[in-house]
DNA sequence: TCGTAATAACTGACCGGTCAGTTATTAGTG
DNA sequence: CACTAATAACTGACCGGTCAGTTATTACGA
């Protein structure tokens, strides 16, 4: 009757949450938090579902975990690269829009974001974590970056948060799209050559 | 105990639908359609849950007609502005950057554009609606003329669909940011002002 | 007084969270 | 090394609350 072999489970204590957050990523990102089933992230994770218990403590701590995940690698990717650009800043956007797009394109980092922007309204404290810990430090590094090209006399004026968006918006749509449009048939963009034209184009345009 | 004068209800079939799709396009937009409750649209269209079931089928159902509701409208406007600009690109977009930002600036289009983004896994034929109806045609209307304007000379080489989405890409990331960030303390952006600046910087980077 | 818009009480499925019991693993003993 | 006791990872059936959708009943208008 039982096989002989094979044991029913495991005891991994220490791979279980990487596992678990890895299934969570991908069903909270197909479903969404609410639509997101417990049962089905156990499954994936190869796991029952009162196993998640054992490492977190509500549905909400793994969608938190989920995301916190993300925010460190790429707060340091962010540093790492306007620091290795001090110099004009079309050589900076050359670079980041090019490490951005890369990074965006397979990472599952476009997957988060939308969940983040999906699920603001009802937790309102992650997007706030999303925000202050990441978003504003990316943004604002760029707006650092633009406003010290227009002091040097490479930019023309203009608010440079203002030119931060502009250079991030069009990937942030690119991204949307690819979540949004291309699984129901939409002709997909290729994000990096998108990134470069753009890059190119804004370069252009803020010159002096 | 019964209130003399105050009839209980009245009978108004025909401004029904619009009061409750009214008030399920707020509801929707405050919480998203797993976190919309059908009594709090009932409530706040003045009428009892079960009246809600004389008018539409489902909950899905009314969610379809309010996203449905934001379309043709808009194809209308779009038409109109791209009919009205045939000359110089920088006309059209000047034209077009103020009069969008201040559509989504006011409207609830950017309400529903988060909505349609955040439950587009879990509807896929809404968003399939909303693409083919709404979005292809704007797009596509603007990366026509941007082609023209390249086949007159007027910008510079580079794939007209891409430079589209450039255009539009900070917009929306404007509406993604107010409706996200800026309710959890983000610093706002003046989005007409950001949709001039923008256009006037890819005027630039565009020419040929 | 008849037809029906509208209500309000109701139902049943679903799902997050719990916990009593099961099984893999480790430590202890001779 | 074998056998067993002790531990803790893990399971899965279950419970209670919630909420979309239904229905028996009421009240309005003609």
């Amino acid at each position: 009757m039982l096989p002989a072999g094979e044991p029913k489970f495991r005891r991994r204590k220490a791979d279980r949450p990487g596992e678990i957050l890895a299934a969570a990523l991908a069903v909270f990102a197909e479903r969404g938090f609410a639509a997101a089933r417990l049962d089905e992230i156990a499954a994936r994770a190869g796991v029952s579902k009162g196993a998640l218990y054992l490492y977190f403590e509500t549905k909400e701590e793994i969608f938190r975990a989920v995301v916190g995940q993300m925010i460190a690698p790429n707060m340091l990717a962010i540093r790492a690269m306007v620091a290795a650009h001090p110099g004009p800043l079309p050589d900076l956007l050359r670079a980041a829009g090019a490490r951005i797009a890369a990074l965006v394109d397979v990472a599952p980092l476009g997957a988060v974001a939308k969940m983040v922007i999906g699920e603001a309204r009802n937790f309102p404290e992650l997007a706030r974590v999303w925000h202050d810990e990441l978003v504003v430090h990316a943004l604002g590094a760029l707006t650092d970056a633009v406003a010290a090209a227009q002091a040097r006399g490479e930019v023309r004026p203009g608010d440079p948060r203002t030119f931060a968006i502009q250079l991030v918006g069009p990937i942030l749509m690119g991204v949307m799209w690819r979540e949004t449009f291309v699984p129901v048939g939409a002709e997909p963009f290729d994000l990096p050559a998108v990134a470069h034209q753009h890059v190119e184009t804004m370069i252009r345009g803020m010159a002096a």
